[in-house]
DNA sequence: CGATAACCATTTAGATGGTTATCGGTGCACTAAT
């Protein structure tokens, strides 16, 4: 329990060594329950400032800290951040990109004990000799910093952060602090799972902006999206971003807006890292009007006064979009986030969701596994399939999300009582089954743009909080549909209130996100979100309270 | 799935319309060639 002495040295370490004289709301709760031994899963918009609680909090424990960030180009600028402040505690990163010389440096201070922060990659943090020196400092804090990336990158593009767990359990366990700023219930259920946290404490904190208007703006017409989208950014006050769906779009909008005189700069993942970084200042210093961008521009940016953040294209989910949107408006200023929306744009989304599993990979794998007399680790498992570390991972963990595998304290192994044939089948299913919820996902999004209600109730519904009064500033409530449309009203009522636990008798069990007169959303762990109606369920029977 | 590039044919040489093929996001780490 927090006593007043743990508040004091919070405070005071917070003061001395950072130079904080005042930590915001829910920063000093979270510090304390790391400091009790706690996983702490920390929810908060960035700019709150979250950062400090793995700061103090590490400042007060004995030993390492090690923070697991997903790129390079922010454990430069945390690293960075915590060298301005010579009263605090040293910070090192480790990753490909510093060079040999540089990392083993880092190695020697942290075999020294001098050695405050360690900022690390998934990646690093998969390799053996990594895990090794780690558990031979001693690391009392392990923090996954973004760790909404454990749920959108894990499951295929970077397989190694479902692998985080193995790396806590091999260094001894330390205590587990998880931070993003924002995720829906289901993210949060995933991050929990998956990092396996232990009995973890929930601290959630400003979801609402009520400073950001947000909008909708419907297109049929390509052509005409296009042109709305070009005067939005030449009519509004600057600077802003504009998201866009593919890197040739963003060159596509960045010359038209250049063509009309303004300072406008395209930004995507294809660009070098010297130009990337060179825009991510640019942007910073106020030098550009606007950056039109896919989504690979974002983590990291922490600037005051963006005053719009268009959209010309859906993401590819709710979670992505609020995101993205809650980067305008952080020095509180109004902000306005618009959505220029066309149906037909909800296609590459779902292209992207659409993956195949490689059946011949799996194959390989399970016969690869079922052949082994012991546990084996992926490295050994890559090397007797031919298969490289990115080519099996994301297969591997679909056998083992499948139940087709087993991924245990000593290794991986097969299940000895299923067949190769029926672990790819599993396997298949599971892929499907991930595929069902990311279409879901994509659905709700489109839910929201065409939404009649209270566009703000929606999203705080979405990410779990109530709210009965439409908000006043939002297009929905501007026009008036907002109020004859009344979601978030009698939430409480009926069979199945928000945070239910119910089982369908297809889709097995779910927990309900959402509750309007006469339908619920409810979110599946096979199909994702659905919409229920109130009546079919009644007359079909299809849901129970469990 | 949808946008666009590439290709092809055409009541004759440049331009148009139709069909087919291709591509689309996010980053770590590592390697090989400069």
């Amino acid at each position: 329990m927090t006593s007043s002495t743990t508040t004091d040295r919070i405070s005071n370490t917070a003061d001395e060594l950072f130079g904080w004289t005042e930590l915001r709301p829910g920063l000093a709760d979270a510090i304390a329950q790391v400091l009790d031994g706690r996983d702490v899963l920390a929810i908060m918009p960035t700019g709150y400032g979250k950062s400090a609680v793995y700061k103090v909090a590490g400042a007060l424990l004995p030993g390492m800290t090690v923070v697991v960030s997903p790129l390079i180009a922010l454990q430069d600028d945390q690293v960075a951040g915590i060298r301005d402040r010579p009263t605090a505690p040293t910070a090192y990163a480790i990753n490909s990109a510093q060079g040999e010389r540089a990392n083993e440096e880092a190695w020697r201070e942290v075999e020294g004990g001098r050695v405050g922060y360690l900022f690390l990659s998934p990646e690093q943090l998969a390799r053996e000799d990594v895990i090794e020196r780690l558990a031979a400092a001693s690391v009392s804090l392990f923090v996954v910093d973004e760790a909404h990336c454990v749920s959108s990158w894990g499951h295929d593009f970077r397989p190694d952060y479902l692998r985080l767990h193995d790396a806590v359990d091999a260094i001894g366990r330390p205590t587990v602090l998880a931070m993003t700023a924002t995720g829906a219930g289901p993210v949060r259920q995933e991050i929990v799972d998956r990092l396996e946290l232990r009995d973890p404490v929930l601290i959630s904190r400003g979801y609402d902006r009520p400073n950001i208007r947000l909008e909708v703006v419907r297109h049929s017409d390509d052509d005409a999206k296009r042109a709305a989208v070009v005067e939005d950014v030449e009519s509004l006050q600057k600077p802003g971003l504009l998201y866009v769906g593919t890197r040739r779009d963003t060159e596509r909008y960045a010359e038209e807006l250049r063509s009309r005189g303004l300072r406008a700069a395209a930004y995507h993942g294809g660009l070098g890292a010297k130009d990337r970084r060179g825009l991510h200042e640019g942007f910073r210093a106020d030098e550009y009007d606007v950056v039109v961008a896919t989504s690979a521009f974002g983590m990291g940016i922490d600037k005051a006064g963006i005053r719009f953040v268009l959209h010309a294209a859906v993401t590819e989910s709710v979670d992505e979009y609020y995101q993205e949107v809650g980067r305008s408006g952080r020095d509180g200023e109004p902000a306005l986030a618009r959505l220029h929306y066309r149906s037909e744009d909800l296609s590459l989304r779902s292209f992207f969701a659409g993956n195949s599993p490689n059946r011949s990979r799996l194959e390989r794998i399970a016969t690869a596994l079922a052949s082994v007399e012991r546990p084996v680790s992926a490295a050994e498992l890559a090397e007797a399939t031919l298969l490289s570390s990115r080519q099996l991972g994301p297969s591997l963990s679909l056998l083992i999300d499948a139940g087709a595998a087993v991924d245990g304290d000593d290794g991986i192994s097969a299940v000895s009582d299923m067949g190769v044939g029926e672990a790819v089948a599993a396997a298949v299913t599971q892929a499907e089954n991930r595929a069902n919820i990311d279409e879901s996902r994509i659905a709700m999004m489109r839910s929201y743009a065409e939404t009649l209600s209270c566009r703000r109730i929606f999203l705080l519904g979405y990410f779990g909080e109530e709210r009965d009064e439409p908000c006043g500033n939002c297009d929905t409530c501007t026009s008036g549909t907002a109020y004859e449309h009344l979601d978030g009203a009698d939430q409480d009522a009926g069979p199945f209130p928000v945070d239910a636990t119910v089982r369908h008798r297809e889709w097995g069990s779910g927990t309900v996100m959402k509750v309007e007169d006469d339908r619920i959303t409810v979110f599946f762990g096979t199909e994702g979100y659905r919409v229920l109606s109130l009546e079919a369920i009644a007359e079909h029977d299809l849901l129970e309270r469990v």
